[in-house]
DNA sequence: TAATTATGTTACTATATGGTAACAACATAT
DNA sequence: ATATGTTGTTACCATATAGTAACATAATTA
């Protein structure tokens, strides 16, 4: 048995169930044709009821975003303190950067990231996702230096990084084949050691 | 002077203005906040006029896959009857997809893929990508076979490479500081050396 | 020139849906 | 017990917009 859950606790548990739902459904059917009224229905409530836990529609996607960026930069936090070289961080970072983007929330805010209504919003959100990238150059940057990586241009690889591993959002779903470990490894292998045959 | 275009040329002519002009609107500023009108408006003719050259809205979106991938099965079509290894394959294969992924009507499908609210027409749409990523996994498992390319899941590399090249459609812009060239040639040394440093 | 077809317009309908106001019931704390 | 804040409801509005019908006109063909 669980302990009693204090009121904040419970709208804390509410809320995030709403994330999810309302993620998962804009995942398969879309931002624009998954409405308030079918997410509310989701949760046995009614649409305005939705309004105490989130300002509008889009401040479901906003919650999504500070929720997964919070966890990515956390990572980050982690990863660049540990005493290991440059190229050993991408590692690192890739191995669970998957575990984090490969869940509805995560997912959700990877599709939909920057595509606000509201500009100032949007504006944030890129800024948010730029700040990301931004920090995995920098890894990128010192490995260059300290030689555990390959010169290169760290912007455009950054990039591709990001592009691959955000990628598996609209396909990686855990009851398939290909386990997270494995899809780790192989996407590892992939961008240290490249595809060349000799 | 242009000579005099037939009726037909004129009618395929304003058919590509038409999915152009859409196809850059839905990429900036989504396919929902894109009326039908707001498209009209900016050929100067009114809504109705658009269902002359259209079946309905989602149609936009097919006419922009049927062309894309139209071209993209001819480039492999070209690429895989030239007489060179496997990797070499990919490679050319590289360069010239990331000419054709740069253009709007190109980006409007990758964005939008997969998307339409037709379920048939998303099942093709799907299918339509599958097919040419089975292609592209046929040369991967040739360049395996011969060599020229490491051992690795075909299935996996495949879905990185094109989430990679098309992840371009969202950043790359031809008015930005890294030209086409540049681009394909650190992607293409991303692909087959990797990263590592040595 | 007459007839027909392609291309365009104005005006409209049907429908969906984000958001809100007003009200009800419940739990909690004093 | 009573007051207060929280969480929920029903009913509604305003607005947007895909698609169509009916009509007008230009262009092409017979």
């Amino acid at each position: 048995m669980q302990r009693n859950l204090t009121k904040d606790e419970k709208r804390e548990q509410k809320l995030h169930v709403i994330l999810s739902n309302a993620a998962k459904e804009f995942i398969e059917r879309g931002y624009y044709k998954t409405s308030l009224d079918d997410i509310a229905r989701m949760q046995n409530v009614t649409k305005p009821t939705l309004y105490y836990y989130i300002k509008n529609k889009e401040d479901i996607l906003v919650k999504c975003e500070q929720i997964t960026c919070g966890k990515i930069n956390s990572l980050l936090d982690i990863v660049m303190a540990r005493d290991i070289s440059s190229l050993d961080m991408i590692q690192e970072f890739i191995n669970e950067y998957i575990k984090i983007i490969t869940d509805d929330v995560a997912r959700c805010h990877v599709r939909h990231r920057g595509q606000m209504e509201n500009k100032e919003l949007a504006a944030k959100s890129i800024k948010n996702h730029k700040n990301i990238e931004f920090r995995v150059r920098e890894i990128i940057r010192r490995g260059i230096n300290d030689g555990s990586i390959r010169d290169c241009n760290s912007t455009i690889l950054a990039i591709l990084l990001f592009d691959s591993l955000n990628g598996l959002t609209s396909w990686y779903h855990s009851d398939g084949q290909v386990t997270l470990d494995e899809l780790a490894e192989e996407i590892i292998a992939l961008v240290t050691k490249g595809v060349s045959g000799r």
